[in-house]
DNA sequence: TCATATTATGAATGATTATTCATAATATGA
DNA sequence: TCATATTATGAATAATCATTCATAATATGA
């Protein structure tokens, strides 16, 4: 899951297992943080989900707190790049919107820890570990709706900047209220906030 | 602000300080918690801020969690006695809407502090201490939904159920984002949740 | 196999902080 | 005013972890 190197047939079977450990260490983190969140959850409790001693994940990362935010840091740029991929060449802005959305959707329904995760850092990044840097935009959705607004697409009645905060605040107590009921019900989630938000602001094809 | 004994006369005046002490304490965590949060806030900090002795705080409430589940129970009842309060006989569905949020968000903004400790409790009902009760609901959206969408009144095309959700979620995050910009960009977050969660779904006048 | 190097372990350390409680300060009223 | 009762204080206690590190276990390769 979190194997993205390319170059694993160059390593030695004892760094091939160094890098599956550290892998494993961050599966098991993510699940634990997803469940209990970060101030719940100890050092003690990874190693047990991961089957290893504490003291090894020290050899792996520096503390806690980097193994959160190499989590944050994947999920972000995972969504962020499942979704660069979905957009082809030629969509309009809105079309774009709803492929990213769908994407982003997708993405989460097969990272479901990561759903509380990502909520959680948007409480830490107001104060927790004091001001971080602002993280890139997973979707960026309030471009594309100016730009559908500029292209006519789409009506300008609404800030965009607000209108894109609003999908991503309904779209997150979406996920956390209805992640469990399985698989569909992510097609559910893209499917409301479509009609919520996208739909009834849509203009008629002019012309 | 907490005071809502009404038989203040028959206090001595040993008393009526013992009871102002309480409130300076509810007082001063409101603002700590809502700064900081539950996990970051210390006993100290509330100490410091209400001017008086860590010590004296445990002749008020049980502990820190008392604290924090008495600031909840108190927010979730202003909003909700305000809301009914608010609620005029003959109003339609829809205007019972409209109005419990723009109630609500009177209320928030005359409480800000509560904002994030209302936004946090959402998170620690499901695990930090553990499952506890459900609670009264603060302005049940979603029956009102349902019977605007009876009546006639209200599009019928989304499940109330997830209607209400993410205009809660919407509502919160807009909270979060914007408060901090004075006192008429409460007026902008009622507007916006109108713009995008009720009109495009009201039906015109019938008959 | 054995000496040496590497890695893994989890108990010890240190820091934080909720809670308690011995002591100090204050109030009461005789 | 003084003896006694009440209240306030903040240092001591206890519990919880993140992190470190001495020791044990394992791997290496001669």
């Amino acid at each position: 899951m979190f194997d993205n190197e390319d170059d694993s047939k160059q390593l030695s079977r004892r760094e091939r297992e160094r890098k599956r450990h550290r892998e494993e260490i961050l599966e098991a983190a993510s699940e634990v943080f997803g469940q209990y969140g970060f101030e719940k959850t100890s050092m003690q409790m990874i190693a047990e989900k991961a089957e290893l001693s504490v003291g090894k994940i020290y050899t792996h990362f520096k503390g806690k707190e980097a193994i959160y935010r190499e989590l944050i840091e994947y999920i972000v740029t995972l969504v962020h790049q499942r979704c660069e991929d979905a957009v082809k060449p030629g969509m309009s802005p809105l079309e774009t919107i709803r492929v990213k959305m769908r994407t982003a959707m997708c993405t989460f329904r097969d990272h479901t820890p990561f759903i509380r995760l990502y909520h959680e850092d948007f409480d830490i990044r107001k104060g927790r570990f004091g001001d971080v840097e602002c993280k890139k935009p997973m979707m960026d959705i309030s471009s594309l709706l100016k730009e559908a607004i500029e292209s006519g697409e789409f009506s300008g009645e609404i800030d965009p900047e607000f209108h894109a905060l609003m999908m991503e605040g309904a779209g997150h107590i979406l996920m956390e209220s209805i992640s469990r009921s399985g698989t569909d019900s992510f097609d559910k989630i893209t499917e409301l906030l479509d009609k919520v938000f996208l739909k009834p602001f849509e203009n008629k094809k002019q012309q």
